[in-house]
DNA sequence: CGCTCTGTTGACCGCCCTCAAAACCCGTGG
DNA sequence: CCACGGGTTTTGAGGGCGGTCAACAGAGCG
């Protein structure tokens, strides 16, 4: 996934010829757009942008990784989502952000002017397609999330989140998945929209019937995937992989 | 609204030159692509499309209206969405509807295939810029109804979607509003997530509350908009004009 | 060692779901 | 015009799940 920005910046210097923002690569694929970007390094607990700023940039996780969230009007936090290496932040169009960003985890990441990306969409058909589908996929991930909330309740959200967790950052097929939680209980409540109680009793429940079991707080082991999965709208939340429902706004 | 395909259908006739599918128009935004496309009338409870159908076509509600819904695994019904004249369904990119589309009234709709939307966007700028911006739109939208189900109670979810309704479907600033409910209880609940019970129990505490009155069961008077407002995240779903979350997928 | 932040466990209560029955609406046919 | 019948809506009673409050247990750190 990183590769492709190798690429680009290896095929870029014989193609420089158009001097504009910076050099003529061959851009496929929205990915590509990033590759001359600088990597800003952000060490953990740092905001990217804050609820309410201008939007000006599209961001997107090369390492570590953050979370997305709001302030509602009641005081509550709404944890929109999370961001691990190969997502992009803040692809929907809009004046303001919605959200604030702020990593987890010590993180690299890219970030291009939005009025770059959209010139680019033009320039080059398909990195509009992708952008397109970035966006889709996006939409499917927080429709799926969307059910998650509205109909599963404690335990089949919790499963949810973590077949979400392990789909996206382990290496499959190597045994038991092994997931580490790298946010706290509190992020994990405020995105599954229950108290951190409950997310904690979830938890316990599912160790309890042998589904899953915890080393420490922050390590998981699944051992029954089937029945996680038998807790969770899989057929939803497969069609949508990944999870970082907002990347947008 | 419908003014902007009449004036296509208008200009069109002198600049016609170019033959490919359909005439050459001035498109200038996402509508004006449709201007060409035939009306298709439907009645009461008829059917777009199926859930799992390959999408082939991009839909416009010119007038009437629709409802977007899936069954899930359990058995129950997700509505994940209402059309009113002038929303689109279907503009997320996949290759198979995740839900059925169907009228809830006498519509007539137009649609258009998804290989012209995208060679349109290609071909204009401007075009794909609205497109973009569309589905960002909606894309706020179902942020605001994931925040809406996640975190208001039931009278809550009630007020959002009145709210919603009048903002939608009412003159503005004439008086109290009144809100023609189109839709059954049963489509309400289903896509606020609640027992048709719960839905019926807030609506007749929002009237004993004096904050709406109910003609009949199918006219809604909003009588205290901001006691409405109030118990609403407004900050939010204000943001997201209209409803019809899901005109994705 | 003790402080603080985080996570877990328990007790209690309120909201919403479920089940059940009554009331209402509306089209049909007598 | 009215009676009937099915679908829809409303209202009521009871129970379960998750929120809240509170206390305790662990982990990380100076």
């Amino acid at each position: 996934m990183l590769n492709s920005a190798n690429t680009a910046e290896r095929i870029a210097p014989s193609s420089t010829l158009r001097v504009q923002t910076c050099q003529q690569v061959a851009r496929r694929s929205l990915s590509d757009c990033f590759a001359y970007a600088p990597v800003r390094h952000f060490g953990r607990g740092e905001q990217l942008f804050a609820e309410g700023d201008a939007k000006s940039h599209v961001y997107r996780v090369e390492a570590g990784s953050a979370l997305m969230s709001c302030i509602l009007k009641d005081g509550r936090r709404q944890v929109v989502g999370f961001a691990f290496p190969g997502d992009y932040i803040s692809l929907v169009s809009a004046p303001l952000h919605a959200f604030e960003a702020r990593t987890i985890a010590a993180a690299q990441v890219r970030c291009i002017p939005i009025s770059s990306m959209r010139r680019w969409a033009s320039e080059d058909l398909s990195v509009a397609d992708d952008l397109h589908e970035a966006i889709s996929k996006e939409f499917a991930q927080l429709q799926a999330h969307f059910l998650t909330i509205g109909r599963l309740g404690a335990n089949g959200r919790v499963a949810t989140f973590l077949l979400a967790l392990a789909e996206r950052c382990c290496d499959k097929d190597l045994g038991p998945a092994e997931v580490q939680l790298t946010m706290l209980r509190s992020d994990i409540a405020d995105f599954l929209c229950l108290s951190v109680e409950t997310v904690s009793r979830a938890l316990t429940e599912l160790k309890d019937a042998k589904i899953i079991t915890l080393k420490g707080t922050h390590l998981v082991t699944v051992i029954d995937h089937k029945a996680l999965t038998q807790l969770t709208y899989a057929e939803y939340t497969s069609r949508a992989k990944n999870m970082c429902p907002a990347a947008g706004t």
